[in-house]
RNA sequence: UCCGCGAUAGCUCAAUGGUAGAGCAAGAAGCUGUUAACUUCGAGGUUCUAGGUUCGAGUCCUAGUCGCGGAG
């Protein structure tokens, strides 16, 4: 398909696949980011031409900008980068969010000056918060200028965030790989390929295992609404001995079951974390592969009704 | 046998004679471009027993039971 075709011009990977426990290497996705939303940080102080922000090691005083990322990003050596954008906040009004838009396009065009290194990719990042105009504006101006597009920003809603990647996706070129930054749950996931989008990056997955919630399949009661989880430290857990996910082909499912792994989160054994999250990245890499799969032999939209619609 | 100290939530402990609380455990929920192991919530009690003083006792008095320490 049109994203593996893509990939294969960059062939410095340094993911290891959970899928087949590192046997295939995956592409690697590198980006920064200025993050102001956190409480117990001095706050960072965005600037015109960058952000002035405190290290949480030292307290020292540090500048990053467009430069800055983009160095940093080529020195280590994924195959995508991703350019210096301003995070918005959801909370800010329309004035606010076009002045940080602003300053995302001037960053996005600061940032492909700065690239030096021609193997990789760099994706240009939407954004304009939960304005239909700005998101629009935003995507057909990263599509203008980049071979890759992402489409970011803090959502307050599902609603709001299949809104906007609605509203952004018609401007993006067909070739054009397309990730959704930071989304998501596997809902989200289902509801944004089927609107176009191509690549995800999220925290959920990984999380999640450490906080003990674990992915399941429809056929082992993962539903919308319990985000395809079970919480391994409920106490109906802590004899059960099936797998986590049976039927799940996972190092961690075919060896282990699902008392081993409570009894592990309940003494607090940084073993069940590892578990964990070896089960849910393998779960989530082969959710994707086989949507990428059903795309291919046009019965997506059976996939997803399999997924969300499940039939009693 | 005597002296002293103690007994309050599953555990460890709070509570000038005035509505018995906390931490942990146990139970559940949340987590979406990561400061790894987080955050939130509800539930949980005949205050060892039996009397007494008092308007009112976890608290003061008497006796007992159990535990710890000391003396003999």
């Amino acid at each position: 398909d049109a994203t593996g075709k893509r990939l294969n011009k960059f062939s410095k990977s340094v993911f290891l696949n959970p899928a087949d426990m590192g046997a295939t290497l995956l592409p690697a996705v590198t980006k920064t980011t200025e993050d102001k939303q956190k409480k117990k940080l001095k706050s960072a102080l965005v600037q015109d031409d960058g952000v002035c922000f405190f290290s949480h090691l030292n307290g020292n005083k540090e500048w990053f900008d467009s430069e800055k990322s983009i160095a940093i990003q080529e020195k280590l050596g994924a195959d995508l980068i991703v350019a210096f954008d301003d995070h918005e906040s959801p909370l800010w009004d329309y004035e606010t969010t076009k002045l940080s838009l602003e300053r995302t396009c001037r960053w996005g065009l600061e940032s492909l000056k700065a690239q030096k290194r021609k193997d990789q990719l760099m994706y240009g990042i939407v954004h304009g918060g939960r304005f239909d105009e700005l998101r629009r504006f935003s995507a057909a101006f990263t599509n203008k200028y980049f071979d890759a597009v992402s489409i970011g920003g803090a959502y307050t809603s599902k609603d709001v965030l299949f809104q906007m990647v609605s509203a952004c996706v018609p401007y993006f070129d067909e070739e054009k790989p397309r990730h959704l930054l930071g989304i998501g749950e596997i809902e989200d996931v289902f509801e944004s390929i089927s609107r176009g989008m191509d690549f995800f990056d999220c925290v959920a997955p990984t999380r999640r295992a450490r906080h003990g919630s674990l992915f399941i399949s429809p056929k082992n009661g993962g539903r919308r609404e319990n985000s395809f989880v079970f919480h391994i430290t409920n106490q109906r857990f802590q004899t059960d001995p099936e797998p986590i996910d049976p039927g799940c082909a996972c190092h961690v499912c075919q060896n282990f079951t699902r008392a081993y792994l409570h009894h592990l989160f309940k003494t607090n054994e940084l073993l069940g974390h590892q578990l964990a999250t070896h089960h849910n990245l393998f779960f989530i890499t082969k959710l994707i592969a086989n949507i990428r799969e059903a795309i291919g032999e046009g019965s997506f939209h059976l996939l997803k009704n399999d997924w969300l619609s499940p039939k009693k």
